[in-house]
DNA sequence: TTTCACCACGCCCTCTGCTGGCAGTTG
DNA sequence: ACAACTGCCAGCAGAGGGCGTGGTGAAA
């Protein structure tokens, strides 16, 4: 479970058991939250610089030198690293995202920036085992690999340092070796969980069959007591691994169905049942349950969208979205076919919508009247006509109306210079709404 | 172990069409 | 005066498009 002693990298923080994150306030305009990185350091690089595409950078920086660490780490603190490319164009900031960091060295540690790989992970870690002290770093050096970025863009990137200390409560810390339970040595002194804590991991050491049982309860303090526990915990205790001699083994999650041939998915799959979230993004506190998730997420704030349509100025997230968007608006590829009609959709959800149109099946019942509808929208929306709420109001007359649509068609007719109209085909009447002309001369329509 | 591709689910939006209440007009 | 007719209007549901998110198998 410990790092063993040649790895280069040293653990993550995300691993470390009874790790609590707490922030000093350094920022001034943090507006009354609760969380702020310990440095935000903004620096626009000198594209002049020496050893700009691979060296390690002593002037990248303003300021000269090496990134320098403040405060520094101390014992039994792990402090966290990222680095944010921010390209300028013309007073506009466009957002790059944070690139990947690499730690070439364990003390006096390296950067390396690596363009469009968007990751907010694997972080930086300075900190060194129990009795290391004096191999504490107090710098970063920063280089840019070779060719990710032009020197154009070196003189309109900004880099933005982003520094958080962890704090580590080692009088918790328990880590599982060998399918035991081991308690590490505390730490020499008990470090005070100040500010905020954003999470707080714990291992509980109790019988593995009485928590068990507690988890298929609907008794709600036994779930919270078991949403606690640990991932670990769970995959030591609810798995069940099914095996005859000469069949594959099948590991089953006790949770629920879910079902595996592989330990790493069920190991995986178990997280969903945890309330652990241990990747927090630092601009919403939304917490997450892996670093993919984290990482997609930030790039949300940041704007980061590496997958850009070639047909379009749409950019997006994740690959799979790009798949999408291109299916719906360039290829019109449309995999999934009605065997009753012929509508053919983009997704299977959807044609799994349109053939409750044929069958008449309504799942989403209304508890407050009869009404039921085929889709989780329409529910939602009727629920309004309950409600009496009336969510749009006309920008013009300040009217309110229950649907968009309703207010479209009002501002439409009342406020707009030309108000469409209906002709009948046969007379001269002119009729501002086409379903009211088919209500006057139905045999025509 | 991490990353990628894929998938399912969910949310929100627009377009469309029907309905009943209402007020003005007409016979 | 009154009923019938007529057009206007907001309410509301049906159907489908488009995209964000999180989980999973498989590849890297
Ligand atoms: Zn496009
Ligand atoms: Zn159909
Ligand atoms: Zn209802």
């Amino acid at each position: 479970m410990m790092a063993s002693e040649d790895s280069a990298l040293p653990e993550p923080f995300t691993k470390i058991k009874g790790a609590e994150r707490t922030w000093d306030r350094t920022r001034e305009d943090d507006g009354g939250g609760k969380i702020s990185w310990v440095k935000e350091r903004n620096s626009m690089c000198d594209p002049h610089a020496e050893g700009l595409n691979g060296a390690p950078l002593a002037k990248l920086l303003e300021g000269g030198g090496n990134l320098e660490l403040s405060p520094s780490p101390v014992q039994g603190e792990k402090h966290l690293i990222m680095l944010q490319t921010v390209h300028l164009k013309e007073g506009e900031e466009d957002f790059q995202g944070i690139s990947q960091l690499n730690i070439q060295q364990q003390s006096g540690v390296h950067m390396v920036v690596q363009r469009g790989a968007s990751v907010l992970q694997p972080l930086v870690v300075v900190q060194q085992g129990v009795g290391a002290q004096q191999n504490l770093p107090t710098g970063v050096a920063i280089s840019i690999q070779d060719g990710v970025y032009t020197f154009h863009d070196m003189e309109v990137m900004q880099i933005n340092v982003l520094q958080e200390k962890v704090q580590i409560d080692r009088s918790k810390d328990l880590h599982v070796v060998e399918g035991k339970v081991q308690q590490l040595p505390p730490n020499e002194e008990g470090r005070e969980k100040d500010i905020f804590t954003v999470e707080k991991a714990k291992i509980l050491s109790c019988d593995a069959k009485d928590d068990m049982s507690v988890s298929h309860c609907e008794h709600k303090e036994q779930e919270e007591q078991a949403s606690i526990k640990n991932t670990d915990t769970l995959e030591a205790q609810t798995n069940t691994q099914h095996r005859k001699k000469g069949e594959k083994v099948i590991f089953h999650c006790d949770l629920c169905a879910f079902t595996s041939l592989r330990m790493s998915s069920l190991n995986r799959h178990m997280k969903t049942h945890s309330d652990e979230k241990p990747h927090v993004c630092h601009l919403c506190l939304k917490a997450f349950r892996t670093v993919t998730l984290l990482r997609n997420h930030v790039n949300t704030h940041t704007g980061t969208r590496p997958h850009k349509c070639s047909d379009c100025e749409m950019a997006f997230v994740t690959s799979g979205e790009l798949a999408r968007h291109r299916r719906y608006k360039h290829t019109l590829e449309k995999p999934f076919k009605c065997s009753m009609c012929k509508y053919s959709s983009v997704e299977a959800s959807k044609l799994k919508r349109h053939i409750r149109s044929h069958t008449g099946e309504r799942p989403y019942k209304c508890y407050l009247c009869s009404y039921a509808s085929k889709d989780t929208y329409k529910l939602k929306r009727h629920m309004v006509t309950h409600s009496g709420e009336k969510p749009y109001e006309c920008y013009v007359c300040q009217a309110r109306f229950t649907q968009s649509g309703t207010m479209k068609i009002h501002i439409l007719q009342k406020h707009s210079e030309n108000v469409p109209r209906y002709q009948c085909p046969h007379c001269n009447t002119f009729i501002a709404r086409k379903s009211d002309l088919e209500l006057t001369f139905p045999r025509f329509y």
